[in-house]
DNA sequence: CCTCATTGGAACATTTACAGACCATTGACG
DNA sequence: CGTCAATGGTCTGTAAATGTTCCAATGAGG
């Protein structure tokens, strides 16, 4: 019996490189989902420090960077702090087509991955019985989407499809939708947001919280499953 | 607008603990998960040691203790290596008990993960058109468990349940169901095996094959569903 | 019975990461 | 207009982890 693909999937890499690659990783996913919004501050370094796991030594040399390479601007004094300074520039049609084109086999990895990831995060919240707050936090994300600008879109967006893994409870699911988010982040903010595809997706969200509150895991799979496929599909495209 | 949830979930620690405790836990799981079978040996510790990412000496601490804990017997010279001497021992109830306390709020987590990204694993696959090979894999898997004796029953479920996520041809998804099985490994292994539990499980296997293999989605997370639920349920009724 | 490739065992210098203490700056607020 | 709390900036000593090199043991195969 052949078991060299599982002693792969188990004796893999303790981690992922050395503490200061993984915090330039962990603080890039927070700017570039939009955890912490353009304009706002990464929380206290000795405060970040202690939540990341790290030393203060390793998260200031992240943040200088991060700083050099234009996603920070770093204030002194009280009230000041790392400020996020990035923001998505709208990419080429040519530079969406490299970029799919240099991820080869990886996209149709994180695809499935991400495919895989969220429906099952939506079938496990639409199984359990939500509290009202929950219902609530849900719905706040919603209606944030649809009453956003082109400018807040992408994030209230990414917003609400985390917000539906964080609410199972499970750190790990939702650092599973987070990570596979990120894999092709870069790839949808190159897409334009037209605004046929917005009420196309405005529709397919309520689609998925009703599934959810109803508490349909069957309809939340079809719903985030269609939802999914559709951006999907557009990025397979550009491999052909 | 709160973002703290969100906040939360994307700047956690970067690493688990040192390399050290990584590592243990790593080839802890690796031995229980019977990934490597009792009477193998782990691969050389120069090869271990790239594959895990870290130092020899590091990796020579880990396989000390765990030789010192009755899980490892080192044998120098060629031919020689680190043994798996450890055999699953019928575990007494309040082991598991105790177990599952221990892990607290991991346990919901890690059951909510494994939930999600199994369902969502096998709902990939049956959505996916499926070559000759892989069907056969899948058969073959099953086949394997259907006809497994009492000291491999863990090992070739374990195997059966990797492969759905393996066929599915990401090495994401892959990893992810490896690690959540991973997490509840242990918890599982203190279950004592029962006939009826396990004429329980082939049915609920072969229901799953079958929903992957006509490319039903919503026959397939059904199926999952209610396998993981059964062991869910009973590991949840010890925090009780 | 010897050889030798392969394996674990041990020691070294170097790099990385950490913890903690202390300094410098800022700006809201009294 | 000064205070001072909160923030980033800097330094030092210590511990952890690494990379490298060499040594020691083993046993299948000649």
């Amino acid at each position: 019996m052949e078991n060299s693909p599982r002693l792969d999937a188990v004796l893999r890499p303790v981690r992922a490189g050395n503490a200061f690659e993984e915090t330039v990783e962990r603080l890039l996913r927070a700017i570039k989902l939009g955890v912490v919004p353009p304009g706002d501050r990464l929380p206290a370094e000795r405060e970040l420090a202690v939540r990341l796991g790290i030393s203060r030594v390793t998260l200031r040399e992240a943040i200088k960077y991060l700083a050099d390479a234009g996603y920070l601007q770093v204030r002194r004094g009280r009230y000041g702090g790392a400020f996020v300074i990035y923001r998505e520039a709208g990419a080429e049609p040519a530079d969406l087509r490299k970029a799919v084109a240099d991820m080869g086999q990886g996209l149709a990895d994180a695809l499935d991955f991400r495919m895989a990831v969220e429906c099952g995060a939506a079938q496990v919240l639409a199984a359990a019985t939500l509290t009202t707050h929950q219902r609530d936090t849900l719905c706040r994300r919603l209606a944030d989407v649809d009453g956003s600008g082109p400018d807040d879109y992408r994030r209230l967006d990414t917003a609400f499809h985390l917000s539906i893994a964080e609410l199972t409870g499970s750190t790990l699911l939702a650092g599973a939708c987070a990570d596979a988010r990120l894999r092709v982040a870069h790839l949808l903010n190159a897409i334009p947001i037209l605004q046929t595809n917005i009420d196309h997706a405005a529709v397919q969200h309520r689609a998925i919280v009703t599934a959810i509150l109803v508490g349909d895991p069957a309809a939340a799979y079809r719903a985030v499953a269609e939802h999914l496929e559709a951006t999907a599909a557009l990025l397979r495209g550009f491999l052909a």
